[in-house]
DNA sequence: CCTTCTATGGAACATAGTATTCCATAGAAG
DNA sequence: CTTCTATGGAATACTATGTTCCATAGAAGG
């Protein structure tokens, strides 16, 4: 009998009721769903519940926003996309790393285009970038040439505008490509940056434009 | 007298008039104000009207959504960003062309930390965007080692998170030490994957991490 | 000046989406 | 079989967007 404050308990439900359970499943489900042909500002808590057919107020008994529940939905994609990678991070491999996080996020090509995108980008850049920092273990040097938070942040926006373009485009480049643009072009030269100072590199040089003032 | 199709008349303002350049500007200034203090989002139609003390009406003779007068603001702070600095990349003096655009960005923080940042950022990227690829004018070659137009988009979101990075910092780095950064790790990098693939640079081999299952 | 045109501001109104309250029901658990 | 509580639905409130109508004031031309 624990009626003793059942004042407060009408607010949330209790999260391992296998109810609440299949509840928030729905909504997780459907959420991703309807991410596949939108941005999350042009989905309702309506259309949500709608299509994971739980009642709207019953919505409310989850999660307080939409934005909660778009944060928690992302939150978990970030998870299993670390589950893949993080083994061959630690072993230091991170070109298997990329390919495989590649081949991830190509399961399901229209969910991560309107993540990678849109208004939805800041919140899977700042969840990417947090578990980033967390594995990086960003040591502060604030006297290295590079801050080596610097590092990580083009790592990761590199990573994410390199995905958006990849699986924008009509004829995709096989996997182990865009892999090794990932490595070359965003990888290397920030590891490398990040452990010295790279030599003054110059520019290739080109014949000037003419443009029209 | 143009009075023989009054109807249509009602509906939006006519760009030139005195009175409608004056409501104008006061909304883009009124845009710029309000978005130094938080993001587009959380602005409301009702705000521009009070900031600019324009009528709340009178903003749909002129917009139709808060999202095209954000949009429009955008447009022209990437127009004078480029009056800056277009003159020193046809120059090929990019190093000079990103001082001046650090500069440029530095003289109102707080606005760019909001345009660079959140929602907000897609907008601004996707403007930045369009308007690289005219300044690289993309030539299709789809049989590069990496196609040229990855080149301007990795270019361009380095460019953001970097900027973003910088003005967020309680000590930013001075101009030349982010300027450095950005032309070294960012520029360099991908401008000579585009002129020719790179050799296989190895990443820096460290001791594998030890991490909990 | 005087007249005409039209941008403006405000009131009233319609709509959509979020969020809460109350209640009856049905499923979980002992 | 009884108790607890998650659910769904109706009613309600609130906020923001967007439109319509009208009176006023500023611009422009004679």
């Amino acid at each position: 009998m624990m009626l003793w404050f059942a004042a407060m308990q009408d607010r949330f439900a209790n999260a391992n009721d296998p109810r609440a359970v299949r509840s928030r499943e729905a909504l997780h489900r459907a959420m991703r769903k309807l991410l596949e042909s939108r941005q999350p500002e042009q989905i309702t808590i309506r259309d949500i519940a709608a299509e994971s057919e739980v009642g709207y107020t019953t919505y409310f008994r989850h999660y307080p926003t939409k934005e909660a529940l778009f944060e928690a939905v992302v939150a978990e994609l970030i998870a299993s996309l670390f589950e893949r990678t993080l083994p061959m991070v630690d072993a230091q491999d991170i070109s298997s790393a990329a390919k495989a996080l590649f081949a991830y996020v190509r399961e399901n090509p229209r969910l991560w285009i309107t993540l990678l995108t849109g208004g939805a980008a800041s919140t899977l850049r700042e969840q990417l970038l947090r578990g980033a920092r967390a594995v990086a273990g960003t040591r502060s040097q604030p006297d290295a040439w590079m801050p080596p938070d610097v590092g990580v942040v083009l790592i990761v926006g590199g990573l994410i505008e390199l995905l958006a373009w990849w699986l924008q485009q009509k004829n995709p480049l096989p996997i182990d490509r865009v892999t090794d643009i990932f490595v070359r072009v965003v990888v290397a030269p920030a590891i490398a940056a990040r452990d010295a100072p790279p030599a003054a590199a110059e520019l290739p040089k080109r014949k000037p434009v003419r443009r029209k003032a």
